[in-house]
DNA sequence: GACAGCATGTAATGAGTTACATGATTAA
DNA sequence: TTAATCATGTAACTCATTACATGCTGTC
């Protein structure tokens, strides 16, 4: 019985919805919800006998065929521990890029190499944004799963599209940049002009406060 | 001798640009880096060792009083492989948040919850802010390490900004959408409009050839 | 009736984290 | 001259990933 991680809560919350066997918690993680936790399928089948262990979960076992498969309910005591999880204050998003580590050492390879880097993240995100719409348009069109929490994930896909948004935005600006210079050697003063613009745009809050066209209101 | 992973090729980059003892690897990973490739101090101490079993790095160890130190040296085999290493394809950028997690499954919760969850991204945000706009003006007054190297810091660090900016943008904006609502119970056809909301917002590439005024222009 | 692919796991491995330990340096 | 903090690691542990194994199901 060990401690309950992020990860056991997120399969947890999957429970209070309704009752999955292993395997579909599994897809519903990697299929639907890696971009916010991303884990790999095979972990998911240990995880739920962590939360049987600790009460929040009881275990029905079925069978077919030959073969056993595992249901998971969410008990009482679980979905006070939900609760209370859902009170306590989140760890910091955490995200990591190699392709953002390479072009932070982009002046240790060639041009080329830099700008491949740049276009590979603007396929990933392309890929992404057509996964994303995909399942949308799929909710809007056939209609999804659970149009009762359809308020809930609008407002986290929000977030995640905006990100999305974010490194388009980025990729098509940094290509550009990056075209207009002869090599990856050292820009002259190009270098502390990207600095300076950089804390002139996002040095202050983009705050509501302060009146004005907002970044927000013109991403349409 | 394990195989290289991407922490070992942003160890051999900064080595790149000059040796370091394994103290201030750790440094640089944990307080410069860590946005982009976070990873505990502890663990950087073990990471050149097979650098250098690769023969990818030298070792020196020096003294400093009754201790030592290692200092670490990037071989000519270790340019070619950080070169090689910049050409490959990028792992694509994976990110994880606790708090998304929250927001997605809120419903489970109470408003106050959704709501603290919410704040607790914006002050995430506004720390991070805080942290790089502190070391970008420190690099503007009283000069960074290695100016020559700010041009491709430039570019990198935009994307975070932009990231970062992502992040603020979206808080505002949910925390002004469930301060809407009267509880996390489901908002009748709320949830539909933001799904479509969306899909119309973010469907399509903010692509830079369809002309008119583009969001990046725009976030100044 | 065989093959592809879905369903349902277990086992081995490994990268990364937390906790700890101890020497050196600086400030009070 | 303590105490605090910086510097430099090692050890133990754990979460997660990759690889593998095997049963079931539909189809050609």
């Amino acid at each position: 019985m060990r401690e309950l991680t992020t990860t056991s809560y997120a399969l947890l919350a999957h429970l209070a919805v309704r009752s999955w066997s292993a395997y579909d918690l599994a897809q519903q993680m990697t299929r639907g919800l890696d971009v916010v936790w991303p884990r790999a399928a095979a972990g998911i089948y240990e995880e739920p006998k962590n939360l049987a262990a600790h009460g929040l979960a009881r275990a029905r076992r079925e069978r077919v065929g030959n073969r056993t498969r595992t249901i998971y309910q969410i008990t009482p005591r679980g979905r006070r521990a939900l609760g209370e999880w859902l009170g306590r204050e989140s760890a910091p998003p955490r995200s990591e890029s190699e392709a953002l580590l390479k072009v932070i050492f982009g002046e240790q390879g060639t041009k080329a190499q830099l700008l491949g880097t740049i276009r590979g993240v603007a396929a990933d995100m392309e890929r992404l944004r057509a996964r994303h719409m995909r399942q949308l348009q799929g909710y809007l069109d056939r209609g999804g799963p659970f149009p009762e929490r359809w308020h809930v994930i609008g407002v986290g896909v929000r977030a995640l599209l905006m990100q999305l948004h974010a490194w388009e935005e980025w990729a098509r600006w940094a290509e550009a940049e990056v075209k207009g210079w002869r090599s990856t050697r050292p820009q002259g003063t190009r270098g502390a002009e990207l600095i300076r613009e950089a804390v002139e745009r996002y040095g202050a809050p983009s705050g509501g406060r302060r009146g004005g066209l907002e970044g927000s209101e013109l991403l349409a």
